[in-house]
DNA sequence: CGAGATCGGCACGCTACGTGCCGATCGAGT
DNA sequence: ACTCGATCGGCACGTAGCGTGCCGATCTCG
């Protein structure tokens, strides 16, 4: 009656895999409601402790699981056409952001944020900063070409790129569309463009 | 042994202020965490049914709590110096917002409706679209004055201005402090002034 | 002063949390 | 090959909030 375990009962880092996996699969299927530890160890056959064995909360979980796919597709192009490289990563993160399983895992992660300063702050550091700096990045260089003017304060305009994707994504009902993206670089490259 | 009830119990429209007022009252204390019908009702010595009765959820009663406090403060002055009048409205939003009872509140809400798209409508429409709208207005104003450029497309543009304070004060962890608001309003008047 | 709406209080079943304990299972080291 | 300790799944516990149902007391309006 020895029925062939077809997958032996798996541990360690195996584990670890498995159940970041399920995570993102969860959210990609029912959203954040419904995102719960228990609901994570249900879908995986596991028991609750071999969960907060590796995270010490919900929102420790799904910050590792936002890491697993959001590194990629992090950096901009650099074809030395500062306004169409923007306009591409806009498009591309406000599609993923949209999208799941980036999208509701992202948005658990913010309504956890919200009753959890520490969580806060690292989402901040650990995400938008991020993102941020790789926008400071990206419009440095095309200041250093001249494509930009030299008056100009990057840090901020890096925030107020990002932070207007962010905001109509998460708390508009608007999508990031071309329109959205195109308006908010036509404010962007009237202030600090050189060719017009 | 009948003792003066000093404050009869009230019901329908004085209930209705009370309740709001004493969810206003233990956001400003405890927060978000903490902020349940349960306890709205145990504070206020009142059974849950009564809070029921006039709102279908907590984010319901708390976006009228919100109303209650957010309405007044919206407007713009208008001096006749359009960036002036944004700075003055947006550190005063700023510094709202980060604060209770608003900022326990909101942070609320914006918590709630990452899980319940139809929360999220809502408060776009109720709230966001509203303080677009007056932000909108104003620049327009200062458009048809000649202080803004003609091209300018504002829509986006006020957009971009109230989501960048947003996306600060409630995903960020650095403050609307003066150097945020100048930083911001220099690529708006780059991009729209006529003056420099 | 009576009728009917509204009230506070209590209880229910449900779900999730975070922890503790059990015996089974795995795999690294000898 | 076997042992031993780490890890596993399963179950249970107490706490908390949800949303609903029912009760008898209390208030308001006609």
């Amino acid at each position: 009656m020895t029925d062939t375990p077809a997958t032996p009962r798996r541990r360690g880092a195996a584990r670890t895999e498995e159940l970041l996996q399920v995570t993102l699969d969860l959210a990609a299927e029912v959203g954040y409601a419904g995102l719960s530890i228990e609901a994570v160890g249900r879908r995986a056959g596991v028991g609750k402790h071999t969960i907060y064995r590796r995270w010490p909360s919900m929102s420790a979980l799904l910050l590792d699981a936002l890491s697993r796919v959001w590194t990629s597709d992090l950096d901009y192009r650099d074809t030395g056409d500062v306004r169409a490289d923007l306009r591409e990563q806009f498009l591309r993160s406000g599609l993923a952001l949209s999208s799941p399983p980036i999208g509701p895992v992202y948005r658990a992660v913010i309504a956890e944020a919200q009753a959890d300063s520490m969580l806060r702050a690292t989402l901040h550091e650990r995400f938008l900063v991020t993102v941020e700096q790789s926008t400071l990045d990206r419009i440095t260089r095309a200041q250093r070409t001249g494509e930009l003017t030299a008056e100009a304060n990057l840090e901020f305009a890096a925030e107020v790129l990002c932070g207007t994707l962010y905001y109509r994504s998460l708390l508009s009902t608007r999508p990031i569309d071309e329109d959205a993206v195109d308006g908010l670089l036509d404010m962007f490259m009237a202030a600090y463009g050189t060719s017009n």
